[in-house]
DNA sequence: ATTGAGACCTGTCGGC
DNA sequence: TGCCGACAGGTCTCAA
């Protein structure tokens, strides 16, 4: 269930449990995820501190007493749970024992996930962590960031809010919100809401704002789980717009091969 | 360099 | 009930 408000849910969902705790023990149920485990994983993760839980885009980053940063991503189905006594259900591929008692388990049934080591002599370590953009809700990324990563590109405006260099932590479900919110067709063209004479056009202004909206809404509700009727186009086809005073109705479109929803009529 | 298509996995849901 | 295809909140790689 991974998209920015999600992951970062699960990063205050753990973090109580891991930061400040010594990993234990670490069970892997099996060699790989979407890739394989580092070299010693489980031995370069026992023995450690968690420092610090923190979250990038739809990464979670663990920063261990080693130097070493344990780098996690939910993929499509990934998801975490702490709990005092373990239990195991299938798919649980990685559990921690906390010094705490507490035991974490990654579940994750299309192991789309991803855990890896940086290392320290490779900081820099992960390359779509280094590609990514800015934080949407950071001052780091405005109306001008935003103006700036859209110039030149021709992919539509939806395809490029999916790109993690973009903007971090946007996905399919918040891609189409945002959009919605802002009033911009999902299928323009990146470049047209990118700089125009130096200054942001009004339509990135928006957007981004949009952006920040969507994400600061879904944090605050805590909304982790599939509650489709929350969402203003998200899977609504053929549903009335909620756009005050539109009487539009929300249409599904395929970009890059994932569903898209806008309404034709509020969003240009 | 950018872009689109396909690949990676398992589970669920709707239609016949 | 059972089977079968379509689809699912994400990347990554490859070829044009």
């Amino acid at each position: 269930m991974p998209e920015l408000p999600e992951v970062e849910a699960v990063r205050r969902q753990i973090a109580p449990a891991m930061v400040g705790a010594r990993i234990s023990r670490v069970t892997l149920r099996r060699d790989n995820l979407r890739t394989p485990f580092p070299p010693r994983f489980a031995d370069r993760l026992r023995g450690r501190i968690v420092r610090s839980l923190d979250r990038r885009g739809k990464y979670l980053i663990a920063e261990l007493s080693s130097g070493e940063r344990l780098v996690m991503h939910l993929g499509m189905s990934g998801s975490f749970r702490a709990e005092r006594s373990p239990t195991t259900v299938p798919h649980d591929h990685v559990v921690f024992t906390m010094s705490s008692g507490i035991i974490v388990t990654f579940n994750d049934p299309r192991r789309f996930g991803l855990m890896t080591l940086v290392t320290k002599e490779a900081p820099a370590g992960h390359a779509a962590l280094a590609a990514m953009g800015p934080e949407p809700l950071s001052d780091s990324f405005n109306a001008d960031t935003l103006a700036a990563a859209c110039a030149g590109k021709r992919v539509s405006l939806k395809v490029a809010l999916l790109d993690q260099r973009v903007v971090a932590g946007l996905g399919n479900i918040y891609a189409s919100e945002a959009l919605h919110v802002a009033g911009l067709s999902p299928r323009r063209r990146a470049s047209t809401i990118a700089t125009r004479g130096g200054a942001p056009r009004e339509s990135a202004v928006r957007l981004a704002a949009a952006i920040k909206q969507v994400l600061r809404e879904a944090i605050a509700r805590k909304e982790t789980a599939y509650r489709a009727s929350r969402f203003r186009v998200y899977d609504r086809e053929g549903e009335p717009c909620r756009t005050k005073g539109c009487k539009g109705a929300v249409r599904r479109i395929t970009q890059a091969g994932r569903s898209t929803f806008f309404c034709p009529e509020c969003q240009r």
